[in-house]
DNA sequence: ATAATTGCAAACACTTTGCACCTGT
DNA sequence: ACAGGTGCAAAGTGTTTGCAATTAT
């Protein structure tokens, strides 16, 4: 990652212009001009470097990884909620990280990396919808 | 599954008597008398019904999904700490647990889904060792 | 100039499937 | 007897890698 060039230019800047929407790779490097091995390059560069979020959804077959441009860059400071539904990523900056943040530190002297770690589960409108499905 | 062979009580078998850790598919496969297909046949149907816990934690190549045996009936009750240095799983199973959830869906209206909700960070050990890097 | 990056295709790891054969009921 | 299960090997997916050609510095 020492060079610039335009398709890790691209591939950025196709994350940062959707940054409301998760993409899979493949879906990447159909709209970005760039080979397929370039584009998951890139994809794990930016996400190393934290400027992407990689989640993994659960059903194992023809499921990919999707990644996300994470505005918050590497020194995150808040958990990520993100809703396996919808999809929506919920940013939980409330007081309480800090009391959860603790526990696992204190309890089981786990340090927890905001920068990666997303919570997987159901937002609330998507909640209320499963319960009339 | 409806009828009962010899190869799925295996299967079940063996997780039953390793419920305190999880397995991937080819870890199952090797240690049970039956086919590669049977194993996945079997770990699917019995993730179906909620004898087992699937995880998903990394990436597609060389992290495949892994499974647990799950004695409480059909949903996971804990979250799994994965360090991301030594690579060990820890499994987050206190009663602080309970609050964090109450805390997500009460104060976010978020029903997290400890299934597939990896957190990552840095296990005791490494931190210790890290110090002294 | 030269070290890093690209892109193709081939390799890979995990998982699913088609199909002939075997088993549980 | 026959629906359902097994196992092999082959097909699929998503992702990574080897390497010659290309590009950024």
């Amino acid at each position: 990652m020492k060079y610039h060039t335009k398709q890790r230019d691209a591939v950025l800047r196709f994350f940062m212009d959707h940054g409301d929407r998760c993409f899979t790779a493949r879906e990447v490097y159909e709209q970005v001009d760039a080979g397929e091995a370039t584009v998951f390059r890139a994809i794990a560069g930016l996400t190393e470097s934290g400027l992407l979020n990689k989640y993994v959804s659960g059903s194992a077959r023809s499921d990919s990884a999707t990644y996300q441009y994470n505005p918050c860059g590497d020194r995150a400071d808040h958990i990520h909620l993100k809703c396996e539904r919808c999809g929506e990523l919920i940013h939980m900056d409330c007081s309480f990280m800090a009391t959860i943040l603790s526990h696992f530190l204190d309890e089981h002297g786990f340090a927890v990396d905001c920068g990666k770690t997303v919570i997987y589960g159901l937002c609330e409108n998507c909640r209320e919808e499963g319960k009339h499905a």
